[in-house]
DNA sequence: ACCCTACTTGACCGATCGGTCAGGTTCTGC
DNA sequence: GCAGAACCTGACCGATCGGTCAAGTAGGGT
């Protein structure tokens, strides 16, 4: 292996077997679920060894909350910036923004915890994830929003996560460029998420 | 077992063991996914052996194959009905209504297929599914539909099939006066799709 | 009585599951 | 050169996987 300067920090310096590996995972949670990949696979498709992915992460649960943890970081920081801001509806817009941002980084973390969350109660990741969704729900929908209001929050919450990975590459096939579907999906979820944010101080009718 | 009348139809008579393990793991198909469900599970939870599944299933995927045909029959009917509809916009709006009930009546089926297709590639089912939703898609987007479109449908198709199974019993707890539910449902689908319809003859600017 | 069909089951099969462990290789600091 | 950490691996463990099979039970028709 070519020498790299001692001090490089954990930038700039080709993945490490850990990311390689995290990745993997990543991949085959999102298509063929926690339950539905073996280490084995994993490893197969990482080119190491079973044996090498339980040197690098304790256990099976164990790799599944490295590989969603910064994600579940990432939102936690996106909802305390949107609950901390004083302005009601300029900070929605970017917390919007932010949403898109996530969605667009993390598709694939999102949609494993998505869809497998209600099988995996109990493992620490998950639990700390399902808060936070329930408290995003919270926040955008306030306490009196009516059913409606939920049905919005969820369609493009769900829909958002199975489009950008499932839909992606099973209805769409290929186009795809890149910002013309941040575009498209910043209008779709400002139009889903709208009238939930409008209805504030009127939902009660 | 009480006798029935010789000529009982399968109707009016109380579910039959056939019917039951079907329904059991379905559930556990839509929860858990198929790869990660185990036969011995869906017998346990069904309160029989694991024998006598395999004695009414050839095998876990003719199982899944049963469980999942009767909604793909549906749809099928009822993309079909629109397809030969003449009238374009009024037939939209029933089709809008058709696919709701179908939404309704299939939920965990339609939540199996969506979030597990791109995993269980090749067997039958699935894959007369898959054509099936393209379709649908192709139906609804036509030709020269944006990537806006595409996505709208997607969030639609993906977001429902999520809130309706993952999102009901995860954020909404327990709201759900049921019409009021299918009323909310009429209104965002139809919002969703509704640009969709209208671009037929204008999508090209 | 008889048999036949429908149904259910436990024992069993080879393969694979998540996980442990001891040993090997390679690199680094001294 | 050498000790030790870091990394990778095959052999192995008990449990469980999907699936087969023979035996057993219960009713229905004759």
């Amino acid at each position: 292996m070519p020498p790299e300067s001692s001090t490089t920090p954990p930038a700039l310096t080709r993945p490490s077997t850990g990311d390689e590996l995290r990745a993997t995972a990543l991949a085959q949670f999102a298509s063929i679920g926690f339950a539905g990949t073996s280490l084995q696979q994993i490893a197969d498709a990482a080119g190491y060894s079973k044996s090498s992915v339980l040197y690098h992460f304790a256990s099976k649960e164990a790799l599944l909350g490295e590989v969603l943890t910064p994600a579940i970081d990432r939102l936690e920081v996106i909802l305390n910036r949107f609950v901390d801001s004083p302005d009601e509806t300029a900070s929605r817009r970017r917390f919007v923004d932010d949403f898109i941002d996530f969605l667009l980084e993390f598709r694939l973390e999102l949609h494993t915890f998505i869809n497998q969350a209600q099988s995996l109660r109990g493992i620490p990741v998950i639990d700390r994830a399902g808060v936070l969704i329930v408290r995003l729900s919270d926040t955008l929908c306030h306490d009196g929003a009516s059913t409606e209001d939920r049905i919005r929050f969820g369609i493009a919450l769900g829909g958002a996560a199975y489009t950008l990975v499932a839909g992606m590459t099973f209805l769409n096939k290929d186009i795809a460029p890149a910002d013309e579907i941040r575009q498209a999906l910043s209008v779709v979820i400002t139009e889903l998420l709208a009238p939930v944010a409008v209805h504030t101080s009127q939902s009660r009718k």
